[in-house]
DNA sequence: TTATTATGGATATTACAGGTCTGTAATTAA
DNA sequence: TTAATTACAGACCTGTAATATCCATAATAA
Protein backbone atom coordinates (compact mmCIF):
# COMPACT_ATOMS: atom_id res chain seq x y z
CA UNK A 1 0.00 0.00 0.00
CA UNK A 2 2.84 2.51 -1.19
CA UNK A 3 2.40 5.22 -3.87
CA UNK A 4 5.68 4.42 -6.52
CA UNK A 5 8.58 5.61 -7.01
CA UNK A 6 7.60 6.99 -10.07
CA UNK A 7 4.60 9.17 -8.89
CA UNK A 8 7.06 10.68 -6.39
CA UNK A 9 9.13 11.50 -9.98
CA UNK A 10 6.44 12.65 -11.56
CA UNK A 11 5.03 15.14 -9.01
CA UNK A 12 8.44 16.32 -8.67
CA UNK A 13 9.64 16.63 -12.53
CA UNK A 14 6.56 18.58 -12.80
CA UNK A 15 6.58 20.69 -9.78
CA UNK A 16 10.53 21.96 -11.52
CA UNK A 17 8.65 22.66 -14.83
CA UNK A 18 5.88 24.33 -13.35
CA UNK A 19 8.87 26.27 -11.28
CA UNK A 20 10.97 27.07 -14.70
CA UNK A 21 7.82 28.04 -16.84
CA UNK A 22 9.63 31.52 -17.69
CA UNK A 23 12.15 29.00 -19.66
CA UNK A 24 10.67 27.62 -22.71
CA UNK A 25 11.02 23.69 -21.89
CA UNK A 26 13.73 21.76 -19.54
CA UNK A 27 15.41 18.30 -21.18
CA UNK A 28 15.66 15.38 -19.54
CA UNK A 29 19.05 15.61 -18.63
CA UNK A 30 18.53 18.85 -16.32
CA UNK A 31 15.28 17.24 -15.04
CA UNK A 32 17.33 13.84 -14.10
CA UNK A 33 20.13 15.77 -12.38
CA UNK A 34 17.64 17.29 -10.60
CA UNK A 35 16.01 14.67 -9.22
CA UNK A 36 18.70 12.17 -8.78
CA UNK A 37 17.19 9.70 -11.32
CA UNK A 38 18.72 8.29 -14.23
CA UNK A 39 17.53 9.73 -17.75
CA UNK A 40 15.89 6.27 -19.61
CA UNK A 41 13.97 6.12 -16.40
CA UNK A 42 12.52 9.57 -16.14
CA UNK A 43 11.74 9.53 -19.61
CA UNK A 44 9.50 6.68 -19.58
CA UNK A 45 7.59 8.49 -16.93
CA UNK A 46 7.48 11.69 -18.82
CA UNK A 47 6.04 9.78 -21.32
CA UNK A 48 3.26 8.48 -20.08
CA UNK A 49 2.80 12.53 -18.52
CA UNK A 50 2.76 13.42 -22.00
CA UNK A 51 0.52 10.57 -23.42
CA UNK A 52 -2.28 11.76 -20.75
CA UNK A 53 -1.59 15.96 -21.89
CA UNK A 54 -0.37 17.10 -18.82
CA UNK A 55 3.30 17.73 -20.14
CA UNK A 56 4.35 18.40 -24.00
CA UNK A 57 7.54 17.36 -25.22
CA UNK A 58 9.45 18.86 -28.34
CA UNK A 59 12.04 16.61 -29.98
CA UNK A 60 15.35 18.15 -31.39
CA UNK A 61 18.14 20.38 -30.15
CA UNK A 62 17.17 22.54 -27.71
CA UNK A 63 13.80 20.42 -27.49
CA UNK A 64 12.45 19.16 -23.77
CA UNK A 65 9.24 19.36 -21.63
CA UNK A 66 7.01 22.13 -20.69
CA UNK A 67 3.83 22.21 -19.03
CA UNK A 68 0.94 21.14 -21.38
CA UNK A 69 -1.85 23.43 -19.31
CA UNK A 70 -1.45 26.05 -16.53
CA UNK A 71 -0.29 24.88 -13.18
CA UNK A 72 -3.27 25.04 -11.49
CA UNK A 73 -5.02 22.96 -13.58
CA UNK A 74 -2.38 20.09 -12.91
CA UNK A 75 -3.89 18.40 -9.53
CA UNK A 76 -2.45 15.64 -7.66
CA UNK A 77 -5.31 13.24 -8.68
CA UNK A 78 -4.38 13.59 -12.33
CA UNK A 79 -0.58 12.93 -12.05
CA UNK A 80 -1.15 10.06 -9.36
CA UNK A 81 -3.79 8.36 -11.60
CA UNK A 82 -1.59 8.56 -14.67
CA UNK A 83 1.65 7.00 -12.91
CA UNK A 84 -0.54 4.55 -10.73
CA UNK A 85 -3.29 3.61 -12.71
CA UNK A 86 -7.46 4.46 -12.27
CA UNK A 87 -8.11 1.11 -10.81
CA UNK A 88 -10.00 1.35 -7.72
CA UNK A 89 -7.31 0.86 -4.54
CA UNK A 90 -9.75 -2.06 -3.57
CA UNK A 91 -11.53 -4.96 -5.07
CA UNK A 92 -13.61 -7.86 -2.88
CA UNK A 93 -11.76 -10.54 -4.71
CA UNK A 94 -15.13 -13.17 -4.83
CA UNK A 95 -18.51 -11.44 -4.31
CA UNK A 96 -19.79 -14.77 -5.38
CA UNK A 97 -18.72 -16.25 -1.96
CA UNK A 98 -21.12 -17.77 0.98
CA UNK A 99 -19.62 -14.57 2.78
CA UNK A 100 -21.66 -12.34 0.55
CA UNK A 101 -24.46 -14.77 0.84
CA UNK A 102 -24.99 -13.93 4.13
CA UNK A 103 -24.56 -10.47 4.45
CA UNK A 104 -26.45 -9.33 1.34
CA UNK A 105 -28.12 -12.18 0.83
CA UNK A 106 -29.91 -11.04 -2.71
CA UNK A 107 -28.13 -7.54 -2.54
CA UNK A 108 -30.98 -5.25 -4.27
CA UNK A 109 -29.41 -4.30 -6.67
CA UNK A 110 -31.07 -0.85 -7.10
CA UNK A 111 -27.89 -0.44 -5.18
CA UNK A 112 -25.85 2.50 -5.19
CA UNK A 113 -24.00 1.73 -8.32
CA UNK A 114 -25.54 -1.46 -10.02
CA UNK A 115 -22.04 -2.51 -9.91
CA UNK A 116 -21.75 -6.28 -11.73
CA UNK A 117 -23.21 -8.37 -9.52
CA UNK A 118 -24.27 -7.79 -5.83
CA UNK A 119 -22.31 -5.51 -4.28
CA UNK A 120 -19.85 -6.13 -1.65
CA UNK A 121 -20.32 -3.99 1.91
CA UNK A 122 -16.53 -4.14 2.40
CA UNK A 123 -15.82 -2.96 -0.91
CA UNK A 124 -18.11 -0.04 -0.50
CA UNK A 125 -16.67 1.30 2.65
CA UNK A 126 -13.27 1.44 1.24
CA UNK A 127 -14.70 3.28 -2.10
CA UNK A 128 -16.02 5.76 -0.05
CA UNK A 129 -12.76 6.16 1.81
CA UNK A 130 -11.07 6.36 -1.70
CA UNK A 131 -13.32 8.89 -2.60
CA UNK A 132 -12.32 10.76 -0.06
CA UNK A 133 -8.53 10.64 -1.28
CA UNK A 134 -9.42 11.76 -4.57
CA UNK A 135 -11.12 14.66 -3.29
CA UNK A 136 -8.26 15.89 -1.16
CA UNK A 137 -5.87 15.03 -4.03
CA UNK A 138 -8.28 16.88 -6.68
CA UNK A 139 -7.75 20.12 -4.16
CA UNK A 140 -4.12 20.38 -4.63
CA UNK A 141 -2.21 21.19 -7.51
CA UNK A 142 1.09 21.89 -8.74
CA UNK A 143 0.83 25.36 -8.20
CA UNK A 144 -0.64 25.13 -4.64
CA UNK A 145 3.13 23.73 -3.81
CA UNK A 146 4.98 26.52 -6.09
CA UNK A 147 2.87 28.89 -3.78
CA UNK A 148 3.50 26.82 -0.82
CA UNK A 149 7.43 27.16 -1.61
CA UNK A 150 7.37 30.56 -2.61
CA UNK A 151 5.57 31.05 0.39
CA UNK A 152 7.88 29.25 2.93
CA UNK A 153 10.94 31.02 1.41
CA UNK A 154 9.92 34.51 2.09
CA UNK A 155 9.04 33.84 5.66
CA UNK A 156 12.17 32.02 5.61
CA UNK A 157 14.56 33.97 4.77
CA UNK A 158 13.73 37.07 6.52
CA UNK A 159 15.37 36.67 9.43
CA UNK A 160 17.04 33.37 8.67
CA UNK A 161 20.35 34.91 8.69
CA UNK A 162 22.42 32.09 9.51
CA UNK A 163 25.85 33.54 9.18
CA UNK B 1 -1.92 1.35 -5.36
CA UNK B 2 -3.62 -1.29 -4.33
CA UNK B 3 -4.98 -2.85 -1.33
CA UNK B 4 -3.62 -6.60 -0.87
CA UNK B 5 -5.59 -9.75 -0.90
CA UNK B 6 -4.55 -10.13 2.48
CA UNK B 7 -6.47 -6.96 3.59
CA UNK B 8 -9.82 -8.31 1.65
CA UNK B 9 -9.14 -11.69 3.57
CA UNK B 10 -9.09 -10.11 6.89
CA UNK B 11 -11.89 -7.85 6.53
CA UNK B 12 -14.53 -10.38 5.62
CA UNK B 13 -12.64 -12.97 8.33
CA UNK B 14 -13.51 -10.58 11.03
CA UNK B 15 -16.78 -9.69 9.59
CA UNK B 16 -17.43 -13.06 9.56
CA UNK B 17 -16.31 -13.44 13.33
CA UNK B 18 -18.47 -10.54 13.91
CA UNK B 19 -21.56 -12.06 12.42
CA UNK B 20 -21.44 -15.25 14.39
CA UNK B 21 -20.07 -13.69 17.99
CA UNK B 22 -22.84 -15.87 19.60
CA UNK B 23 -21.05 -18.80 19.00
CA UNK B 24 -18.16 -19.20 20.56
CA UNK B 25 -15.78 -19.15 18.17
CA UNK B 26 -14.85 -20.27 14.16
CA UNK B 27 -12.43 -22.47 13.37
CA UNK B 28 -10.11 -21.62 9.96
CA UNK B 29 -11.42 -24.45 8.58
CA UNK B 30 -14.67 -22.63 8.40
CA UNK B 31 -13.49 -19.46 8.10
CA UNK B 32 -11.68 -20.50 4.75
CA UNK B 33 -14.10 -22.31 3.19
CA UNK B 34 -16.51 -19.07 3.39
CA UNK B 35 -13.80 -17.00 2.15
CA UNK B 36 -13.09 -19.11 -0.86
CA UNK B 37 -9.25 -19.65 0.71
CA UNK B 38 -7.07 -22.03 1.05
CA UNK B 39 -6.51 -22.81 5.68
CA UNK B 40 -2.73 -22.43 4.90
CA UNK B 41 -2.83 -18.74 3.91
CA UNK B 42 -5.76 -17.72 5.92
CA UNK B 43 -4.33 -18.93 9.17
CA UNK B 44 -0.97 -16.35 8.40
CA UNK B 45 -3.40 -13.48 8.48
CA UNK B 46 -5.08 -14.69 11.41
CA UNK B 47 -2.32 -15.07 13.28
CA UNK B 48 -1.05 -11.30 12.62
CA UNK B 49 -4.71 -10.14 13.51
CA UNK B 50 -3.92 -12.38 16.73
CA UNK B 51 -0.59 -10.80 17.35
CA UNK B 52 -2.32 -7.54 17.30
CA UNK B 53 -5.18 -8.39 19.45
CA UNK B 54 -8.04 -7.92 17.08
CA UNK B 55 -8.83 -11.45 17.41
CA UNK B 56 -8.14 -14.53 19.89
CA UNK B 57 -7.11 -17.49 19.17
CA UNK B 58 -7.75 -21.00 21.16
CA UNK B 59 -5.73 -24.17 20.21
CA UNK B 60 -6.76 -27.66 20.67
CA UNK B 61 -10.60 -29.53 19.74
CA UNK B 62 -13.52 -26.87 18.68
CA UNK B 63 -10.50 -24.41 19.00
CA UNK B 64 -10.56 -21.31 17.23
CA UNK B 65 -11.13 -17.25 16.60
CA UNK B 66 -13.36 -14.90 18.01
CA UNK B 67 -13.05 -11.30 18.31
CA UNK B 68 -11.19 -9.79 20.79
CA UNK B 69 -13.19 -6.54 21.16
CA UNK B 70 -16.57 -5.85 20.31
CA UNK B 71 -17.07 -5.61 16.59
CA UNK B 72 -17.54 -1.89 17.07
CA UNK B 73 -14.02 -0.96 18.57
CA UNK B 74 -12.30 -2.47 15.71
CA UNK B 75 -11.68 0.21 12.89
CA UNK B 76 -11.03 -0.67 9.23
CA UNK B 77 -7.76 1.28 10.11
CA UNK B 78 -7.57 -1.18 12.81
CA UNK B 79 -7.37 -4.25 10.12
CA UNK B 80 -5.44 -1.88 6.95
CA UNK B 81 -2.62 -0.82 9.32
CA UNK B 82 -2.12 -4.27 10.99
CA UNK B 83 -1.69 -6.44 7.29
CA UNK B 84 -0.67 -3.69 5.21
CA UNK B 85 1.67 -1.90 7.84
CA UNK B 86 2.26 1.47 9.47
CA UNK B 87 4.26 3.23 6.73
CA UNK B 88 3.07 6.23 5.65
CA UNK B 89 1.64 5.82 1.35
CA UNK B 90 4.66 7.96 -0.01
CA UNK B 91 7.62 9.15 1.31
CA UNK B 92 9.99 11.67 -0.71
CA UNK B 93 12.79 9.47 -2.02
CA UNK B 94 15.71 12.40 -2.18
CA UNK B 95 14.63 15.01 0.30
CA UNK B 96 17.97 16.19 -0.49
CA UNK B 97 18.29 16.58 -4.27
CA UNK B 98 18.48 19.83 -5.95
CA UNK B 99 14.93 20.25 -6.46
CA UNK B 100 14.46 20.63 -2.21
CA UNK B 101 17.35 23.22 -2.37
CA UNK B 102 15.59 25.41 -4.65
CA UNK B 103 12.09 24.53 -3.35
CA UNK B 104 12.25 24.91 0.23
CA UNK B 105 15.95 26.47 -0.02
CA UNK B 106 16.55 25.75 3.41
CA UNK B 107 13.54 24.41 5.04
CA UNK B 108 12.53 26.59 8.24
CA UNK B 109 12.82 23.46 10.07
CA UNK B 110 10.51 24.13 12.93
CA UNK B 111 8.43 22.34 10.48
CA UNK B 112 5.26 20.63 11.57
CA UNK B 113 6.50 17.99 12.59
CA UNK B 114 10.05 18.37 12.90
CA UNK B 115 10.98 15.13 10.36
CA UNK B 116 14.15 14.25 9.85
CA UNK B 117 15.89 16.70 7.52
CA UNK B 118 13.94 19.41 5.57
CA UNK B 119 10.21 18.27 5.06
CA UNK B 120 9.45 17.71 0.84
CA UNK B 121 5.92 19.58 0.01
CA UNK B 122 4.94 17.16 -2.11
CA UNK B 123 5.39 14.46 1.50
CA UNK B 124 3.58 16.82 2.89
CA UNK B 125 0.17 17.61 0.47
CA UNK B 126 0.31 13.56 0.62
CA UNK B 127 0.66 13.16 3.83
CA UNK B 128 -2.37 15.74 4.33
CA UNK B 129 -4.61 12.99 1.85
CA UNK B 130 -3.73 10.17 3.94
CA UNK B 131 -5.05 11.79 7.20
CA UNK B 132 -8.30 12.08 5.39
CA UNK B 133 -8.20 8.73 4.21
CA UNK B 134 -7.30 7.56 8.10
CA UNK B 135 -10.26 9.64 9.18
CA UNK B 136 -12.77 7.85 7.03
CA UNK B 137 -10.92 4.72 8.00
CA UNK B 138 -11.08 5.05 11.79
CA UNK B 139 -15.42 5.91 11.44
CA UNK B 140 -15.84 2.87 10.15
CA UNK B 141 -15.78 -0.40 12.06
CA UNK B 142 -16.78 -4.24 12.02
CA UNK B 143 -20.12 -3.35 13.33
CA UNK B 144 -21.09 -0.69 10.74
CA UNK B 145 -20.94 -2.85 8.09
CA UNK B 146 -22.91 -5.73 10.14
CA UNK B 147 -25.57 -3.00 11.23
CA UNK B 148 -25.68 -2.40 7.22
CA UNK B 149 -25.90 -5.95 6.18
CA UNK B 150 -28.88 -6.07 8.35
CA UNK B 151 -30.72 -2.60 7.51
CA UNK B 152 -30.00 -4.13 3.83
CA UNK B 153 -31.46 -7.57 4.19
CA UNK B 154 -34.78 -6.35 5.89
CA UNK B 155 -35.79 -3.46 3.38
CA UNK B 156 -34.64 -5.70 0.76
CA UNK B 157 -36.35 -8.64 1.65
CA UNK B 158 -40.47 -7.09 2.96
CA UNK B 159 -41.18 -6.72 -1.21
CA UNK B 160 -38.51 -8.31 -2.80
CA UNK B 161 -40.62 -11.35 -3.46
CA UNK B 162 -38.87 -12.34 -6.61
CA UNK B 163 -41.39 -15.37 -7.62
C1' DT C 1 -3.24 -40.16 25.78
C1' DT C 2 -5.24 -38.89 21.56
C1' DA C 3 -7.48 -36.17 18.36
C1' DT C 4 -7.86 -31.57 17.13
C1' DT C 5 -6.56 -27.06 16.21
C1' DA C 6 -3.61 -23.03 15.78
C1' DT C 7 1.48 -21.51 15.04
C1' DG C 8 5.72 -20.72 12.83
C1' DG C 9 9.29 -21.77 9.56
C1' DA C 10 10.77 -23.02 5.09
C1' DT C 11 9.93 -22.88 0.48
C1' DA C 12 7.95 -22.21 -4.11
C1' DT C 13 5.76 -19.19 -7.52
C1' DT C 14 4.32 -15.22 -9.63
C1' DA C 15 3.81 -10.31 -10.58
C1' DC C 16 5.55 -5.99 -10.71
C1' DA C 17 8.33 -1.95 -9.54
C1' DG C 18 12.50 -0.15 -10.70
C1' DG C 19 15.97 0.32 -13.80
C1' DT C 20 19.21 -0.18 -18.06
C1' DC C 21 20.20 -0.34 -22.91
C1' DT C 22 19.50 0.29 -27.80
C1' DG C 23 17.74 1.73 -31.91
C1' DT C 24 14.49 5.08 -34.08
C1' DA C 25 12.18 9.32 -35.13
C1' DA C 26 11.82 14.18 -35.04
C1' DT C 27 13.67 18.64 -34.94
C1' DT C 28 16.99 22.36 -35.37
C1' DA C 29 21.51 24.44 -36.33
C1' DA C 30 25.15 24.54 -39.48
C1' DT D 1 21.63 18.26 -46.80
C1' DT D 2 23.95 16.90 -43.06
C1' DA D 3 25.00 16.46 -38.36
C1' DA D 4 24.02 17.01 -33.70
C1' DT D 5 20.63 16.82 -30.38
C1' DT D 6 16.71 15.32 -28.13
C1' DA D 7 12.56 12.64 -27.10
C1' DC D 8 10.31 7.91 -27.87
C1' DA D 9 9.36 3.09 -27.79
C1' DG D 10 10.54 -1.37 -26.96
C1' DA D 11 13.16 -5.25 -25.25
C1' DC D 12 15.31 -6.78 -21.44
C1' DC D 13 17.14 -7.60 -16.63
C1' DT D 14 16.74 -7.84 -11.52
C1' DG D 15 15.31 -7.78 -6.84
C1' DT D 16 11.55 -7.86 -3.89
C1' DA D 17 6.99 -8.45 -2.22
C1' DA D 18 2.50 -10.74 -2.50
C1' DT D 19 0.42 -15.04 -2.78
C1' DA D 20 0.37 -19.55 -1.60
C1' DT D 21 1.61 -24.39 0.01
C1' DC D 22 3.55 -27.79 3.13
C1' DC D 23 5.23 -29.63 7.35
C1' DA D 24 6.72 -29.99 12.03
C1' DT D 25 5.46 -28.30 16.57
C1' DA D 26 2.85 -26.65 20.49
C1' DA D 27 -1.27 -26.26 23.00
C1' DT D 28 -5.72 -27.75 24.41
C1' DA D 29 -9.94 -30.45 25.40
C1' DA D 30 -12.16 -34.83 25.71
Amino acid sequence: MQFSKSTDYALHALLHLGNSERHNNVGIKELAVTLGVSESYLSKIMSKLRQDGIVRAVPGVNGGYELAKPADQITFLDVIQVIEGRQQMFECSNTNSQQHQLLADEGTDQGHQARRGSECLVEKVMYGAEQQLHQYLQAHTIQTVIDEALKRNCSGNHDKNKK
